[in-house]
DNA sequence: TAGTAATTGCAAATTTGTCGCAATTTATGC
DNA sequence: GCATAAATTGCGACAAATTTGCAATTACTA
């Protein structure tokens, strides 16, 4: 087992699941490649493993804060949260689609924070889409 | 017709496209109730309006700026965009599903936009959803 | 290692979203 | 206002995505 997957493990258990094979295979998936669509995510576990026990383990994973949805438009890709990666957000470029990644901000998590303990809210996660135009397109659309 | 009527119109007709009945029906259900997902939606525009009517309707609306998802688990919800609404953010609760929004903050605001000038970003729209436990089921799980 | 509980595979059902086309409604030019 | 063209809608059928029940299998506990 990879320390991953033992922090998996820990994770699971402390929930009351267990580390299954399947559940190996659906976070490996995920560890390969991120984000990927539900749809990838079914091949790319293989024929072993069925669609539905996919779908299982992604809802299991996500209540336990193991993966998370990014939501692209109308559709959504998943990846492993930051607890089993590494935090960070994504601007969306509405003309050319290219999902762009920018990490963590202490100013931003704090105020987010601090609203969050206002509103008395416990937040275990947090995610902010920005969407509009990426430099490139910027430039792309001066020129027309 | 209501203000806010008069509004979509106008938005409406300055793409070219007009206010018939079922976009006022889709509008002002999204008025009544919002984030609704799709299927309640389709639900609360009643049963003279056809489901494809209404996935056009949001369609258009969506492009024309007028309606933007809101996502949600596996899910997405439909709300009205801040020229029809007020700007805000989401709090979803992961053990009772409630979705809370909190209203806009400057110091947050500015921050993100300080953040997309530094990459070379021009947002033209952001969401921001956290995810955690509510007060109640702070205070609920607390019990058990 | 037996017994119990959790998990999975399978197949079927349901839900969600799309599409073509005829019928209806809206807009336009007289 | 009225005829005509263009836009919009309803309907039915379809395709894709997601869920569910249940029997078979696997994991956990004593």
């Amino acid at each position: 087992m990879t320390v991953a997957e033992i922090q998996l493990q820990q994770h699971l258990k402390k929930a009351g699941f267990s580390l299954t094979n399947p559940r190996k295979t659906v976070f490996s998936a995920l560890q390969d490649r991120e984000p990927q669509t539900m749809a990838e995510l079914v091949t790319s576990c293989g024929n072993n493993l069925d669609r539905a026990s996919v779908y299982r383990t992604i809802e299991l994973f996500e209540q336990l804060g193991i993966v998370q949805k990014l939501h692209v438009g109308w559709k959504y890709r998943l990846e492993l949260t930051d607890a089993f990666s590494h935090h960070h957000h994504h601007m969306t470029c509405l003309r050319c689609g290219t999902i762009t990644a920018f990490s963590e901000d202490a100013e931003l998590e704090n105020r987010l924070h601090k609203l969050a303990e206002f509103h008395n809210f416990k937040p275990q996660d947090h995610q902010i889409e920005m969407r509009g135009l990426c430099h490139n397109c910027q430039v792309a659309t001066r020129m027309i």
